[in-house]
RNA sequence: GGAGGAGUCGCAUAGUUGGUCUAGUGCGCCCGUCUUGAAAACGGGUACGCCGCAAGGUGUCGAGAGUUCGAAUCUCUCCUCCUCCGCCA
């Protein structure tokens, strides 16, 4: 959400900001819609003036006749006052409907374009494995150590579903544990585990719905499933004050991710690269609402991500989205790609963005600046580990008979284990 | 799931026969007086939003709806917390 003062001010570039987006808005009716509320405001607070005047009036009146005429009158006052409530009931919905939908504007830094294909490269790192032998995918080398059981997996949990087993739940927790000691060492992230099961206000609030509600899980309480701990760190604050000097505050959570992946049901359907739930590590930063300092800790966390990554030995590159890739609140965000050996291709493994205040002006985050003067913080969040890197880890780091490497900063977390392979 | 209690502007509280509550008081915080400095004492100030160029107006006492000329105060629904009972990992 923005500012309707600054959108009224920068019609141009809210519209301007749309199109990069590849989001159909039109300004002008939702000024027109304003216009509606402002003139139906100050009409209702003036007769709420009279009223509160001729209230106060009446108190202090003996008389018991000039009493009855003054309720006689306000009983009139009242019911045009409620008509025109009414009406302003009517217009507040559409206004709020029309205000959750304005796109935020996008960092001039972000490249044109449509989708993901026109997202520019930033950064490469590492070397693309060549193999002397045909590599396996993912579910090949896995099924064959015992990693992954994907036909039980569809059988307990239905289309998407799977099973960790033997050293593929080591591997993944080997990963999860050094992820944590990663941040344990930055020293300055609150390792958080958080709920997935949250209300709709915290997905209101983070942009994902009503623009992505298609892809959440419901229950029949009307609570929904995260796909993100984003969700659940980002609302940890919501109506409440920070105290400048506690900004900025940087969170490490840890939760399950749940994704319907409705509108992607033919893509990715082997394997576990796409899945209905995983664990996730995600960071998430808050801090003083200034451009500059959003933009530090962005590149800060994409960092963080792109660290693990090169620890972990696995070839990527960094894209910057394009306008068109871009979600509705975000300004600009990185997507670190990992190299897929079985594909011959990038796949993303994470993702940076940043939305100065418009997750936190509609989750109601602020703080008071040295002025005195209340402000939302901004906000930003990175993918510290998704489940896919352990995808990116069989594969590159496979063997001509199946075998796979542990990377080297896994191993202690694996008992030393250097190699897996086939009893 | 059942029974009962509670939710006030940082914190703690007052306010329940509806109308000077434009919400009082204490603590905390800020400014000032006094002081060599500090403390204490004393004086003043201290919620957030919306409309308005401004003066000013207006809203918010967990949320929403209702009764009324008028609601922090009455009614209903919901949310959250506490106590007890039941069930359970």
């Amino acid at each position: 959400m923005l500012d309707i003062k600054f959108i009224r001010e920068n019609k141009d570039l809210i519209d301007l900001g749309a199109k990069k987006k590849h989001i159909n808005f039109d300004v002008e009716a939702l000024v027109a819609i304003d216009d509606k509320r402002k003139e139906f405001i100050a009409s209702i607070e003036k007769k709420r003036a009279e009223q509160n005047m001729v209230s106060e009036r009446m108190v202090r009146t003996q008389d018991e006749s000039e009493k009855a005429q003054m309720i006689r009158e306000m009983k009139a006052l009242k019911e045009a006052m409620q008509q025109e409530e009414e009406e302003l009931k009517k217009v507040m919905h559409e206004w709020q409907v029309l205000m959750l939908a304005v796109p935020n504007i996008p960092d001039v830094s972000v490249p044109d374009g449509v989708d993901d294909k026109d997202n520019r490269e930033v950064k490469t790192w590492g070397d693309i494995p060549k193999f002397d032998f045909t590599p396996k995918d993912h579910i090949e080398l896995m099924q064959n150590l015992g990693m992954l059981d994907l036909e039980r997996g569809t059988k307990v949990a239905g289309f998407r579903g799977y099973f960790l087993k033997g050293d593929g739940a080591r591997l993944q927790f080997a990963l999860w544990q050094f992820v944590q000691d990663f941040f344990l060492k930055k020293g300055d992230f609150t390792p958080m585990i958080t709920p997935s099961l949250v209300r709709r206000e915290t997905l209101m609030g983070t942009g994902y719905i009503p623009q992505g509600e298609e892809d959440l899980y419901k229950t029949q309480d009307g609570d929904y499933l995260s796909g993100t701990a984003e969700v659940a760190l980002m609302s940890y604050y919501s109506d409440e004050v920070l105290d400048k000097k506690d900004l900025p505050i940087k969170m490490l959570g840890f939760s399950n991710a749940f994704r319907r992946e409705a509108g992607s049901h033919g893509k990715d359907t082997k394997g576990i690269l796409r899945v209905h739930e995983f664990f996730k590590f995600e960071q998430v930063v808050l801090c003083e609402a200034s451009h500059a300092e959003s933009v530090k800790y962005h590149e800060e966390i994409n960092n963080n991500t792109e660290e693990i990554t090169q620890a972990l030995g696995l070839p990527y590159h960094v894209v910057a989205n394009c306008g068109g890739d871009l979600g509705l609140g975000q300004v600009k965000k990185y997507d670190i790609e990992v190299w897929l050996p079985s594909e011959n291709t990038y796949r993303e493994t994470g993702s940076a963005s940043y939305f100065h205040d418009f997750q936190t002006r509609r989750l109601n985050i602020r703080y008071r600046d040295d002025e005195g003067k209340m402000r939302f913080v901004h906000s930003l969040n990175n993918t510290a580990l998704s489940g896919r890197p352990l995808i990116m880890i069989v594969e590159n780091y496979q063997n001509e008979d199946g075998s796979i490497r542990i990377p080297e900063v896994l191993q202690p977390y694996m008992g030393g284990q250097k190699i897996i392979a086939k009893q």
